[in-house]
DNA sequence: CTGTTAGCGCATTCAC
DNA sequence: GTGAATGCGCTAACAG
């Protein structure tokens, strides 16, 4: 492995001026510069990412740490966000906590150890502290981490509501919901929205809280045939894509039809909510405007760029399916 | 940012000393170490892990090179295969190459820079010539990028002949199947095979060509609706999930009953073949073992250890749905 | 067991 | 414009 210094002797020139050729910076006379293309062409150079990072002090890796991989939402998401992230020049490692606190710790401590520039935090295991105790550029997505961490989310009050309304407005006069257990959450305001709005129109809303240390498809399916289990006289419910999904399936096993005796209506707009053989009707989160905003955001704070707002609430829409 | 001399200062000890505390290795007295313990502590002293990566040249990432995140096949590997990284020490890189050459060829570069220590390449946009010049540790999983690169992979061949077999079982006569036109791929066997089978059999079989470029549910679609207009009395069906899931959805768009009037079977087993109200009959690949062996293989590869095999056939298996 | 030394490969001054 | 020197923070080899 050739390196710079071999460059400059082949190339009879100092290793400085190979390193201004290498960075595009500074001025190297044309006659130079040609000299040590060439060199480092003949020697097949190519410089050590790792000498550069600690000459420099960055990286160019941004961590993206979400509680599951396999969600439909975090999926959506990373692939937004590393497109992101590649135009602005950086690579992403991704990392699943599954909820899991010594992993999120460990993940975090990737910052402190300047293994990556910056983090995108998607999860939420550990106390505010830890994440204030980090100091580096840290930005949450969905996740309320303490006071100056910018936090990038959508309106979930305003979803709870376009949800509520929709069932409403289709007839409903008992509807469930799935509740996320969990530490307290910006999607919090969207059950709270959701249950005010048809509470107040005298709707019955029966939450169901699902175990958010394994959301997971297959106890979404369990929670679902709790549900009708309990509930039998359900005819409307709302949840993540994912949950409705779930619900969709056990309505069909039982020969429920949707959506003439039970309507869904889902939350994400991920691409599961659209590949079944009816689209589900569902609050759309804009994932990409997400994953753009907290990009910026996380990189703003490694390029030192001020930001402005703390917090930013992105719009959501009703996006019309065939199951409300 | 406290560094290490200054601990070692602090602490009234070498800086050997203190970096074998760090590391764990060699030997140091209860009492130094204790005492130095002490002293990382109070300067709240985190080591430089660019420092580290340059003094020992490695780094720990390994990247993960895919041609789309969002396909379910490769949303669940990276799943899989970042667990196993982390389990091995390893931190994961996502890379979406979105089919373009120039991605493609910069992420490679990654580790030729050494920003890297391996590489899994599930994506084949460049010539094989590139890969071997980029001479390191890299794997491939169901791509084939020449000889002296292991390669991990499902049967595809067993995989086309268990959908044609149940196909024809179920007493299709007239079946279709996409098939991904793109680079030469392991995968290309599972469209032989599937043929051969049928063909023996004198069942009609169609092939329509997806655009391996644009491998979004949208284009399935598409071709799901060509597929219909140009052949209405087909049977049956066989692609990816994601294909089967649209071939599905405009069955039931046009009332066609599955499995009464067509049989669907899906290959890769991802999880979008059961969150529909019917689950997909499919060949299932074995997602988390491709994972594991790929993540095996590279590691192996990082560290020196010989490997024997350069090529690795998982085996599949038919996973009954309600769909055939 | 421990302190010192010599790199790791490049970026970045700063005189010339 | 350019080359030599210094440092990034740590690892590893070595003498003690």
């Amino acid at each position: 492995m050739a390196n710079i210094r071999d460059v400059a002797e082949r190339a009879g020139v100092g290793i400085g001026t190979v390193s201004r050729v290498l960075n595009n910076s500074g001025y190297v006379s044309a006659e130079a510069r040609l000299k040590i293309e060439q060199t480092m062409a003949e020697l097949e150079f190519t410089p050590n990412q790792m000498a550069r990072n600690l000459g420099r002090q960055s990286n160019n890796l941004v961590a993206i740490i979400v509680p599951n991989i396999g969600h439909p939402f975090f999926g959506d998401y990373i692939k937004h966000a590393e497109m992101e992230l590649y135009m602005r020049g950086y690579k992403t490692v991704v990392c699943d906590t599954m909820q899991r606190r010594d992993r999120e710790q460990e993940f975090l401590d990737m910052l402190r150890r300047r293994a990556v520039d910056g983090i995108i935090m998607g999860s939420h295991a550990l106390e505010d502290e830890e994440y204030r105790k980090t100091k580096g550029p840290i930005v949450s997505m969905e996740q309320r981490l303490g006071k100056g961490i910018p936090l990038i989310c959508s309106d979930h009050r305003k979803g709870g509501r376009l949800a509520a309304r929709r069932l409403a407005e289709r007839g409903c006069r008992q509807v469930a919901q799935f509740v996320e257990r969990g530490a307290e959450k910006p999607a919090d305001a969207r059950y709270l929205a959701f249950a005010e709005f048809l509470e107040e129109k005298n709707i019955k809303v029966y939450e169901i809280s699902t175990n958010y240390n394994r959301l997971d498809f297959a106890v979404y399916l369990q929670t679902a045939n709790k549900l009708f289990n309990e509930q039998p006289r359900i005819d409307g419910f709302f949840g993540v894509d994912l949950a409705a999904c779930a619900v969709l399936k056990v309505a069909h096993q039982r020969g429920i039809p949707v959506p003439e005796k039970l309507k869904v209506v889902g939350y994400d707009g991920s691409m599961i909510s659209e590949i079944g053989p009816q689209n589900i009707t569902t609050v759309v989160q804009p994932i990409r405007e997400i994953a753009q905003h907290s990009v910026a955001a996380v990189v703003d704070l490694i390029e030192n760029r001020p930001r402005l707002r703390d917090e930013t609430i992105l719009d959501v829409y009703l996006h019309e399916g065939d199951t409300a």
